[in-house]
DNA sequence: ATACTGTTAACCGGAACGGTCAAAGGAGGC
DNA sequence: GCCTCCTTTGACCGTTCCGGTTAACAGTAT
């Protein structure tokens, strides 16, 4: 990819990158044109090409980008410190949206792209995920004390649950298009709160 | 569309319509081939044409399809009865999972079909999906009995937040197309006996 | 004027698409 | 065997679309 790319005005990248996430979360691979991305990201499809010098690395360009961003702002949230579950899950999903708010469409890209079959793409996203796991495989969220939450309970299937329930909510707004990260926050909030009343031991 | 179609072997059926949720799921409706659908029918494309006089008739008849399935599964499973909470849930969970077994790709284009906005078919999608939503709004699920629970929580949260986990909890298995029913099946059912370790009132 | 940079409209060859049609294949009745 | 009816298809058509290229245009600094 052309390095002058990086020095366009970060308005500019952001736009592109946004282009290429929502069009090609809308189609496969082979279906997704060019055409239509430099249209969404407001310049002429010869511009593209010049950024890009073809399809295919414009693509695995944004896959990339996409495991970066991930895991920058998630190591930047500190959801990986010492902060209680609780500390830790508002972490994580503090990041999430605003990673949401900056990069609309780059959660369903990222699930598109890794159940992509097109040959053309599909190895070397398989490969660039494989590294990106075994990096971070290691990464685990803080040690559960038992004796903060009630007495007998499977902290397994609690932490599971409350990972599948943020999940939800998430896919319930990312599904809807409908992304108002602050109320999503308060929804978020208010899982917490309720997580908290029943699950923490009372004192 | 050509009344024919009835009189093919339901097999037949079955392969002409999960090949149609499959690719209209994957990619937009202007984006989806009708020689991809009949490919993927083990069909071709002349004979597809011969029963669906074109795409827009297929993709209508797909998405209605698509909501009186879910209507009379629903319906049949006995979730809306009196059954108690953790009944309702765990007959409506079989009755989606038994969708899911039957049409693998059906949940994914329901959601693609709603948010289409392609001039030619969105706005009779949305029209056909209000009337559905208008027919089954009074629909609610059997009242919550405060005593079964633990005292103090908050009923609605918790209702939401399995909901939100049951969904999160199908997402995360439909997004990876993994389809094993029977294994999701016991998933959910360990999810439902952690709820009911959790939020049921002590004897 | 010149030279360089960022940007585009116009173009190209080939593939893909929706839709049609004439004909092949097959099952029964005579 | 032959005719009839129905199902199914390969081949075709006009058009649109797509990835990628190129030659040129505008701006600006020298």
């Amino acid at each position: 990819m052309n390095p002058k790319f990086y020095a366009l005005p970060e308005e500019k990248q952001l736009a592109i990158l946004n282009a290429g996430f929502h069009v090609f979360s809308q189609n496969t691979y082979k279906k997704s044109p060019m055409s239509e991305i430099a249209a969404a990201a407001g310049i002429s499809k010869a511009l593209l090409f010049h950024y890009f010098k073809n399809k295919k690395e414009l693509y695995l360009y944004l896959w990339d980008e996409c495991a970066k961003i991930t895991v920058e702002e998630m190591e930047k949230s500190g959801c990986y410190e010492q902060a209680g579950l609780f500390g830790s899950m508002e972490r994580g999903m503090h990041a999430k949206l605003r990673i949401m708010r900056r990069y609309p469409d780059m959660a369903r890209f990222a699930v598109k792209a890794f159940y992509e079959e097109d040959p053309e793409v599909a190895g070397e996203v398989r490969k660039s995920m494989d590294q990106y796991v075994a990096v971070h495989a290691g990464r685990k969220l803080a040690q559960l004390d038992p004796n903060e939450f009630i007495p007998g309970i499977d902290l397994a299937m609690m932490y599971r649950e409350m990972y599948l329930a943020s999940e939800g909510y998430l896919w319930e707004k990312v599904q809807m298009g409908q992304m108002d990260t602050d109320e999503m926050e308060r929804g978020f909030r208010k899982l917490l709160d309720f997580w908290k009343s029943v699950y923490m031991r009372k004192p």
